[in-house]
RNA sequence: GCCCCUGUGGUGGAAUUGGUAGACGCGCUCGACUCAAAAUCGAGUUCCGCAAGGAGUGCCGGUUCGAUUCCGGCCGGGGGCACCA
């Protein structure tokens, strides 16, 4: 046996083996239990980086101890494959974007296998595929049927050089970022999926996902964003034509939903309502107990009744204006002026019909949340009393924390807090709770208002204008309108012969590919030539892993027996999007009767960057730490940050495990950082993982070259290393109960543990059988150093599908314990005694104690705490 | 602005339900082996102090026999949402 672990040669012949022997399938059948492991899909940008390496090793560490603790393990790798970044190198590098994917794909895949990850590839999936997108077209189809897809216009960022449409975080200070084009506004009609169906399912299931991280529940809570309060109607003092009329923002306005839950769509202003009689609008507010403290009215100015008096005013018309040029970055917000127009027109209190209340356009308030429109009320909110003393507006205080402060005047600070209702007229001396409820009932009795519940979460707008993406099957029709391609006709597949040359959406300028003829009415119809959001693609590719037949998305039984995933893997940045799309998808499936899955992912862990320290030269440039080693000028070592191209202080895997072996690489990304935080990749850092990869190789290659496998055979009993057996089955225990809860960094220190006691330890039968045992426990994050020394000592079979060692109860306790000694609280002395010793025993001895009696100085102990096996406080 | 998380040696971080703070790794110091270096092995490493001893988990206070842990108030760092009514 080799003194020393060449995981060049042995790395490779390990892994061809694995694959050979199929030994990571999921099998699926037989009566072990199951668990699927899963760790977010890469997008084959180019080449995998360590973020990837430590996201696929934590999951690779749980999957072959679950395999090994006698687990039917599902654990694939798939691509997410569609996507910008094709289309850019595209556009840059004249590449076809499935050729530059397919090729990112090969060189990715082969990456990972060298880092030995026990996955099922055979379940291997891509979602450029049509064999994957085709059934995603079907399942589009599925939630179109069952009224869960719509269409409608809204609005886009708009690339006027590019002529595409631009994602928020392509906009940059208003600029598109490839052309740096001004972008604009521009409306288009597109494909919108109902997840605001679900809104109320997904924030109830969330309080159910015990073994999600509370920051990401807490954060789609915050997404989903439900409010409680109330909806009522204003009445114009004066009708704004003589006409009577609907009321504007009413039914219609807003995401709203009455109490049985049913949500609208949000209102599209229609131009038409002006001049056809407006005679009232609706606000919404979570605080209607404060309606008394009502002292103006405000409405969006986008919103119709803006537009309608803007027709007459041309002084409201410029503010309107001014308003839609403000920026919408987060600082110009935090700055932005709180402006408001006062319209002259005025409103009437709905509990006071004597009282009126001035309308203003405000440029604070949103069309799109709630109504448009609110009530301000100053004294109890801080933008409204902003806006009041800005221009001038009464503040009366209607809330009090107590009664002397009844009439205590409000400073330049809203009052916020609890307390009792004053100034209200039948509210007064009411709790804010009891007034909310109180005023709710009256409206509802008198028909002006209701309780209802307002949503933050929008329908999902899935339409983009590109080409590398799922084409969505839909055929418009002049005379028969939007038309689902018919199921025999599935999958729609993107066209091979595409342009790059000219700006646009591709699939758009295509000569022929979107000229087809209508499937209803046989006449000249037009493909829809929109592509899906990739987000769609990533809404139910776990579920395509379960289960993959050839003719439909997935087989309902088997996806039922996999799903959910027991345990989800990947980065924080999902924690919104992804993940709420993921849960909505599944859901939506099981609406529809396809799959009776509620929650697609029960355990979800979201893990740490990893970092890199940086480096700057005198000009402010970015240099790679081995550029700044050898510059000639001064250097700046920089912040330790997240490995970027642009800050260049990425590090590329593939050398390193090239120079220190897949199983250094693993050890590394699970060592001293706890998962969930920054793990700051180190020159060091991996050259003490390769030392600990030798010092396991040394203690195999010793045991083994000691033929010491008679006694491994020997069945459980004699060679008597008392102290270290005990270790031992603490280290199996902790190692296990550790990798569960996915404390990679602790199991890690449990092993370096046991072996300073194994290298401590003399030779004998014990240490033969713990030498055996550390293998085993370190066989999920060192797979290929545990196989060859597996099979140096003897052992048949792979490692990787060997029993997970047993911790014998009787060996986790201890005999003897050592009793901290206190006086006062302070600790003087320590004495070991007997595991399970009488309280007066300890007692005793602890008054006994040197120590103890010299820090009482003479006092007599007034009261003496023992806990047992663990310390004794003598209190004087 | 609102919400959430976090603060422990030179450094990454350990520490069941409050019960010996600093496990384990990195780094550093000294020593062994070597002509030398690397590798490896051994000893040490919270701070002050020769020692006895004292101080110590961001700061101030509280509860407790006992607080890194619980409570209140500050200060620093990170994250999420953001003119959300």
């Amino acid at each position: 046996m080799a003194a020393r672990f060449n995981p060049l040669e042995a790395d490779a012949r390990w892994q061809k083996l694995w694959e050979e022997q199929g030994t990571f399938h999921a099998s699926g059948d037989g009566d072990r239990p199951r668990a699927y492991v899963l760790e977010m899909f890469p997008y084959p940008s180019g080449r995998i980086h360590m973020g990837h390496v430590r996201n696929y090793t934590m999951g690779d560490v749980l999957a072959r101890y679950r395999r090994m603790s006698g687990f039917d393990v599902l654990h694939p790798m798939g691509w997410d494959a569609f996507g910008m970044p094709a289309e850019n190198a595209a556009m840059e590098k004249k590449v076809h974007p499935g050729a530059w994917t397919r090729s990112n794909i090969d060189t990715m895949r082969a990456q990972l296998k060298r880092l030995g990850f026990a996955l099922d590839w055979s379940r291997e999936l891509a979602t450029c595929d049509p064999s994957y997108y085709g059934h995603e077209q079907a399942l589009f189809l599925d939630l179109h049927e069952a009224g869960l897809v719509y269409r409608k216009q809204s609005e886009v960022n708009w690339d006027p050089v590019d002529m595409t449409v631009l994602a928020n975080e392509q906009v940059i200070d208003g600029r598109g970022w490839r052309s740096g084009a001004l972008v604009e506004r521009r409306k288009l009609s597109q494909w919108f999926l109902k997840i605001t169906d679900f809104a109320d399912e997904l924030l109830d299931g969330l309080g159910r996902l015990d073994q999600w991280p509370d920051k990401v529940r807490l954060m789609q809570e915050n997404w989903i964003g439900k409010s409680q309060g109330m909806r009522f109607r204003f009445d114009l003092e004066t009708p704004l034509t003589g006409r009577e009329g609907p009321g504007v923002g009413s039914a219609e306005g807003g995401r709203t939903s009455k109490s049985d839950g049913s949500l609208r769509s949000p209102p599209t202003p229609d131009p038409s309502l002006a001049g056809r009689g407006i005679d009232s609008f609706e606000v919404f507010t979570t605080r209607p107990d404060t309606i008394f403290g009502a002292s103006f009215a405000a409405i969006s100015p986008d919103h119709p009744i803006a537009a309608a008096l803007a027709e007459s005013n041309p002084a409201l018309a410029d503010f309107i204006a001014e308003c839609k040029q403000g920026g919408t970055t987060a600082a110009e917000l935090e700055t932005a002026e709180k402006k408001g127009f006062d319209t002259g027109v005025r409103v009437i209190h709905p509990l006071d019909p004597t009282w009126t209340l001035p309308l203003y356009v405000a440029n604070f308030v949103l069309m799109d949340y709630g109504t448009g429109a609110i009530f301000g009320c100053p004294a109890h909110d801080q933008r409204d009393l902003d806006f009041a003393r800005k221009y001038g507006l009464p503040v009366t205080r209607v809330v009090a924390p107590s009664p002397e402060e009844a009439e205590e005047p409000i400073g330049e600070e809203a009052y916020s807090g609890p307390g009792r209702l004053v100034n209200s007229r039948f509210l007064d001396g009411l709790t804010a709770e009891d007034a909310i409820r109180e005023v709710i009932a009256r409206a509802e009795a008198e028909g002006w208002g209701e309780g209802t519940t307002v949503w933050r979460l929008r329908d999902w707008g899935v339409s983009r204008q590109r080409y590398w993406g799922t084409p969505i099957p839909i055929v418009h029709c002049d005379a028969c309108g939007p038309v689902a391609v018919p199921r025999d006709r599935l999958p729609v597949v993107l066209p091979e012969d595409i342009d790059f040359e000219t700006p646009g959406n591709p699939l758009d300028r295509h000569p022929t590919w979107s000229r087809i003829d209508c499937p209803d009415c046989g006449g000249p119809a037009r493909r829809e030539t929109d592509t899906l959001d990739t987000f769609v693609d990533s809404s139910w590719y776990f579920i395509r892993f379960a289960s993959q037949p050839a003719d439909a998305p997935f087989d309902r039984a088997e996806a039922e027996r996999w799903l959910p995933v027991d345990q989800y893997i990947g980065g924080v940045e999902h924690a919104i999007l992804h993940l709420l799309y993921a849960r909505f998808w599944t859901r939506a499936l099981q609406r529809i009767g396809r799959l009776d899955v509620e929650e697609p992912f029960k355990g979800l862990f979201t893990q740490g960057m990893v970092t890199h320290v940086t480096f700057q030269d005198s000009e402010g440039k970015w240099l790679t730490p081995e550029e700044a080693e050898g510059h000639a000028g001064p250097v700046t070592r920089g912040r330790v940050e997240k490995m970027s191209k642009s800050k260049r202080n990425t590090v590329d895997p593939e050398p390193i495990v090239d120079q220190y072996g897949a199983d250094a690489v693993r050890w590394f990304m699970l060592s001293d950082s706890p998962p969930e935080r920054d793990l700051e990749w180190s020159e060091a850092g991996i050259q003490g993982s390769w030392r600990f990869v030798q010092r396991i190789w040394r203690l195999a290659a010793e045991e083994a070259g000691r033929g010491s496998s008679t006694w491994l055979g020997g069945g459980g009993g004699g060679g008597g290393d008392m102290a270290l057996e005990r270790k031992v089955h603490r280290t199996i225990a902790a190692v296990g109960a550790n990798i569960e809860a996915l404390a990679f960094n602790k199991a890690v220190a449990n092993l370096y543990e046991l072996t300073n006691a194994l290298e401590k330890a003399p030779a004998s039968p014990s240490r033969s059988r713990a030498v055996e045992t550390l293998i085993r426990l370190a066989a999920p994050m060192v797979p290929h150093l545990a196989e060859e020394a597996w099979a140096a000592m003897g052992r048949e079979g792979a490692i990787a599908l060997a029993q997970w060692p047993v911790a014998d109860p009787d060996l986790l306790v201890e005999e003897e314990v050592t009793i901290a000694v206190q006086v006062n609280g302070k600790l003087r002395d320590t004495l070991t005694a007997p595991k399970g010793s009488a309280k007066e025993a300890l007692e005793e001895m602890a008054l006994a104690s040197e120590k103890v009696i010299r820090a009482l100085e003479g006092k007599a102990p007034r009261k003496v705490i023992v806990v047992p096996d663990r310390l004794v406080n003598v209190v004087a």
